[in-house]
DNA sequence: AGCCAGTTGCAAACGGTTTGCAACTGGGTG
DNA sequence: CACCCAGTTGCAAACCGTTTGCAACTGGCT
């Protein structure tokens, strides 16, 4: 047997397909177009949160505007196809979802060299629960990013 | 017996008298102006973290100057006598933290009207502390923030 | 009373993000 | 396959929270 994971994150399907992300754009009647499939095909390519301007940088220079990054990361959020992360360092990052999945997970940050690392672990759902009900909110979640010294920066 | 949270914040002394935090500060050889004291103030006042916009509006108009409040936040929080939170709105929140406490605790806000409630629970530490050995982090901590609908806004 | 490091107001600068606008184009229509 | 237009783009300006340079001011010590 293997250990299972409460929630099935993108951690599980690697990469996906460009094809596979460009249907599901065409599904929501939006048009691929260059700077779309550039995006994504960035997206797709590295497995951490990155931010518009860590996006705009890899882009073969001229490719696309800074705006349009902006744009298409808005667009891409509201499709559910990228999730927003908080590093609470003033600047979103994004990172790409799976299909049918939320995108909900955390990381833990260098405060050094910001190394990022994917956390498969969450707030304890019964504790949360606990929370919501004891304030009689309803829909609760909730955003959570671990932040620490890494293996290298405590040489 | 009373029941006993397993870290003491803020929340155990409600407030803080104004004299011993101008002692505080005039022990870190830092002046008692007009504008600090209103600024302690209204902090003491509030039960939750405010924005430098809302602290301006709250003080008498003519108080003092918006870069002031800024400039006196970061030397409180230097001083640990404030502690910044992050709601993920693009503003940073302030609070008043008792003498000796790091004020670490989160918070449950409401996505529609913004009411805040002050939560005692915390990441549990064993799967903190889990986190942390597993990727070779050290001195690993959190931020953590809960979102829901408030009881109000449901109807 | 006098001094000076620390503090303040003001205005300009900053960095991330959004937006108005006119030119352009993806992809469905006939 | 040519046409058409809603959607998209680049560019520049606006925005918004925050920081900063600077000259005037002042709390608290001698
Ligand atoms: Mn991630
Ligand atoms: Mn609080
Ligand atoms: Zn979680
Ligand atoms: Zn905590």
């Amino acid at each position: 047997m293997k250990t299972s994971c409460q929630h099935r994150h993108r951690h599980s399907h690697k990469k996906q397909e460009l094809a596979a992300l460009t249907s599901r754009l065409r599904r929501e009647a939006r048009k691929i177009t260059g700077p779309r499939a550039a995006i994504l095909e960035i997206l797709r390519h590295h497995p951490h949160p990155l931010t518009n301007k860590e996006i705009f940088a890899q882009l073969p220079k001229g490719e696309c505007d800074l705006a349009t990054i902006y744009r298409a990361m808005q667009m891409l959020e509201k499709l559910g196809m990228v999730k927003r992360f908080d590093f609470g360092d003033g600047a979103a990052r994004f990172e790409l979802v799976g299909e049918g999945d939320d995108g909900h997970h955390h990381h833990l940050v260098c405060t050094r060299c910001a190394e990022v690392v994917e956390i498969a672990e969450c707030f304890p759902e019964e504790i949360e629960r606990r929370i919501a009900n004891t304030n009689g909110f309803t829909g609760v979640t909730h955003r959570l990013e671990f932040f620490g010294l890494c293996p290298e920066c405590q040489k």
